[in-house]
DNA sequence: TCCTATATGATACTGTATGTCATTCCATAA
DNA sequence: TTATGGAATGACATACAGTATCATATAGGA
């Protein structure tokens, strides 16, 4: 939220309850499912706010094994996620090493990388083993 | 198309059209630049033929940092892509090094891993500079 | 060649996301 | 504190990607 008031944008009241609300909420979640637990909030409004978190990094956006989109709270810096394919939930982890071997493989490779992505599929200690 | 074959669907003149269509084609591609490319096949056709190619490991889905969705034509075994930013472009590498760190830090993990995913994006070696 | 189950493709439909625009309301200046 | 301009809102319309439906066509075994 201070985030965005450095940014130049007003603090209003949708967005604040948003913020809040998004303050208090464990895992991943689509926008759907934002609409719904806020329903005062208009559809436009929640993908608008969603989409400025996102510029300003308040919240990820990653992608599933099926490629339907997920968002997650930020916590801070550069982190990546693994996704329990059962469950849903979502998880950071940072791993310096992943970093560092991915410099060195984009030295190799023609062109300049920019930015990467990781994500790491998993059943996770809360499921049941027959999932896997 | 062999692989089709092998999963017994039957080989069909629309089907071979697109594998033959993408056999000579470089880089990704999305569903909707291949029916503009065979229009004598009809979208439901090309969806449907390009989700058992993607069952059959003939093509690869993957994410541009958009989120956005595009598909390759996969080569052969476990890789991973890097892709122009600017251009679009899509190549695959393999790196057995990243696959043996993500395993180790998998390991670390609450859960058991089932699956990653790694994109690279970069600026490729024919787009100008000025993209970066 | 005949026959049946599979595949096709035109169309309709669903769901996600964005564009539009009159109205609301935040934040600055007086 | 109030007045004011412009950004933000939200109901609605629109655009788009992908899926479901189903009558027709066809692959491929008998």
């Amino acid at each position: 939220m201070a985030a965005l008031k450095d940014r130049g944008v007003r603090v209003t009241s949708p967005r604040k309850a948003i913020a809040d609300h998004l303050e208090h909420r464990r895992g991943g979640f689509t926008i759907e499912a934002l609409c719904e637990e806020l329903p005062s909030v208009g559809r436009a409004t929640v993908y608008r706010t969603v989409k400025l978190l996102l510029e300003v990094g308040g919240v990820c956006k990653l992608a599933l094994m099926d490629g339907s989109q997920v968002y997650t709270v930020s916590r801070a810096g550069h982190h990546h996620h693994y996704v329990c394919v059962a469950c849903g939930a979502v998880e950071e982890f940072r791993a310096a090493s992943v970093e560092r071997l991915l410099s060195s493989i984009g030295h190799e490779l023609p062109g300049e990388v920019v930015d990467h992505r990781i994500e790491l599929y998993v059943i996770c200690g809360n499921c049941p083993a027959e999932w896997a």
